[in-house]
RNA sequence: GUGGGUGUAGCUCAGUUGGUUAGAGCGGAAGAUUGUGGAUCUUCAGGCCGCGGGUUCGAGCCCCGUCACUCACCCCA
């Protein structure tokens, strides 16, 4: 008991039926992103930790305190990846993107993040994500909005909301930042520790903050769409008609900021009240990236949704879990002769396609039984020394408890009959 | 990193103002006459009561520490 070894804090190991839940998740991404032309994309769980600290920004929390870095037998600094983004980036330009083309890939797996777990936040955490790179065009964020929506819509995830919002150009940023210094600078005194440090380090968060205190004077904070100039403006609102066009609900909400650096342009999030503490289920918006080689970003649009948060939200909702397929047959085999039978039996009936089990310690008929109807199996196949001296065997219709006795030559062909039937 | 809550059987949890060999339900195993499951009944297995110290004649219960889990803050998916 107190030898019991459980997984490191903030991870887990995932059993039936979550199993199913996941592979449902998984299989909608895989069914429906392609439509859209994206593809999948399976990059490395670890990367030189220059590929995220360039690509997401030194002044991130992210990258700042919740990396898992370590450093291999070379003496090279590796980090596991903290979110999808950046390895993406990486993978992409790696491979080469001509000028004008565009590529678009879906990704999923585990992250990792050194934070304090909670619920609906663990330290290894599971995303899907999507990323159109190469272009940027306002229809392009449209479509990957329409598409995330898309997606949670055949999960069955209702009530949650869009929230939009843009950070405009790399070169509107530092005007917005100084707007927004002059505007809370003077009421300094009035912010909570929190926000007084942000007002320095970095304005922008502090619209995100959720101390009471400070919400009037964010309130009264100039919108981030107003102080923009004129091509981001134009940006947003060609994003904004794609969406109308589109039949997509949204929300502005010039408090949206996120955690990330790279974000240029759009911004969006998808909040979900069914996930503890947390809100956002879904994040994402246009970037920019430096790659870990310095002299060039890569452009594109794409989001993140945390897996972890699709399950609680569905679960919030009381979506049926889809169920693990259950046991088809059960051998049952009496007396020593019978068992020798009976995992050849099985085998056969497996490549037929029939999900069996098979009594492999020759206990007795009772126990044989009571096996077969824990595993919810549809039919026992039952074979002892009489039904050997007939070449017969004796299946049992578990739910109606009929039972007939067939030539053991055709059990496999008169199964799959009866299973069909 | 900082707080709050909780640690008793495989699981979910009782356990009185501190009082003998530690309780239930579920789950598991075996049985209730021949080779027939589920329902019912009987029996059984399974516990360093998280760990260490302290108070006491006596601690699952009280005190201190520690570890773990969990929720929340920060931040994010």
């Amino acid at each position: 008991m107190s030898e019991k070894l459980e997984p490191l804090p903030g991870t887990a190991d995932i059993w039936e039926p979550e199993t199913s839940q996941w592979i449902f998740l998984e299989q909608t991404a895989r069914g429906l992103f392609p439509r859209y032309g994206y593809s999948e994309l399976r990059t490395p769980i670890f990367e030189r930790t220059d590929v995220f600290v360039r690509g997401i920004g030194t002044e991130t929390d992210v990258v700042q305190k919740e990396m898992y870095t370590f450093e291999d037998r070379g003496g090279r600094s590796l980090t596991l990846r903290p979110e999808g983004t950046a390895g993406v980036m990486r993978a992409i330009a790696n491979q080469g993107v001509a000028e004008g083309d565009e590529k678009r890939v879906f990704y999923m797996g585990p992250m990792f993040r050194g934070e304090r777990p909670a619920a609906g936040r663990r330290r290894q955490f599971h995303q899907i994500g999507a990323e159109a790179v190469g272009r940027a065009a306002p229809a392009m964020d449209a479509e990957c909005i329409a598409m995330l929506v898309h997606f949670l819509e055949e999960l069955g995830i209702r009530d949650s909301r869009l929230l939009l919002n843009s950070r405009g150009t790399a070169a509107d940023r530092p005007a917005v930042a100084e707007a927004l210094k002059a505007y809370f600078a003077p009421h300094k005194e009035a912010l909570c520790p929190d926000c007084q440090r942000r007002l320095d380090a970095n304005v922008w968060r502090l619209l995100d903050c959720k101390v009471e205190g400070c919400q009037p004077l964010i309130n009264g904070a100039p919108k981030i769409t107003e102080l923009l100039g004129d091509e981001s403006k134009t940006f947003f609102a060609e994003v904004c008609r794609n969406l109308d066009a589109m039949g997509v609900a949204y929300q502005v909400e010039p408090r949206l900021v996120r955690g990330l650096d790279y974000y240029v342009h759009t911004v969006f999030e998808i909040q979900h009240s069914g996930l503890g503490a947390q809100n956002a289920l879904a994040g994402g918006g246009r970037y920019a990236i430096a790659l870990a080689s310095g002299d060039r970003t890569v452009e594109g649009v794409g989001f993140a949704l945390g897996m972890e948060r699709l399950l609680m939200a569905r679960q919030s909702l009381n979506l049926a879990a889809a169920e693990a397929p259950g046991c088809q047959a059960y051998v049952v085999a009496l007396g020593p002769q019978a068992l020798a039978l009976a995992l050849p039996l099985a085998q056969e009936l497996r490549r037929c396609g029939v999900r069996t089990l098979c009594e492999t310690a020759g206990r007795s008929m009772k126990a044989q039984l009571r096996t077969a109807n824990k595993v919810h199996a549809k039919f026992a196949l039952i074979r002892g020394d009489s039904e050997l001296e007939k070449g017969t065997i004796v299946c049992k219709n578990l739910d109606t408890s009929v039972q007939e006795e067939w030539p053991v030559a055709e059990t496999a062909a008169r199964l799959r009959a009866a299973l069909a039937g």
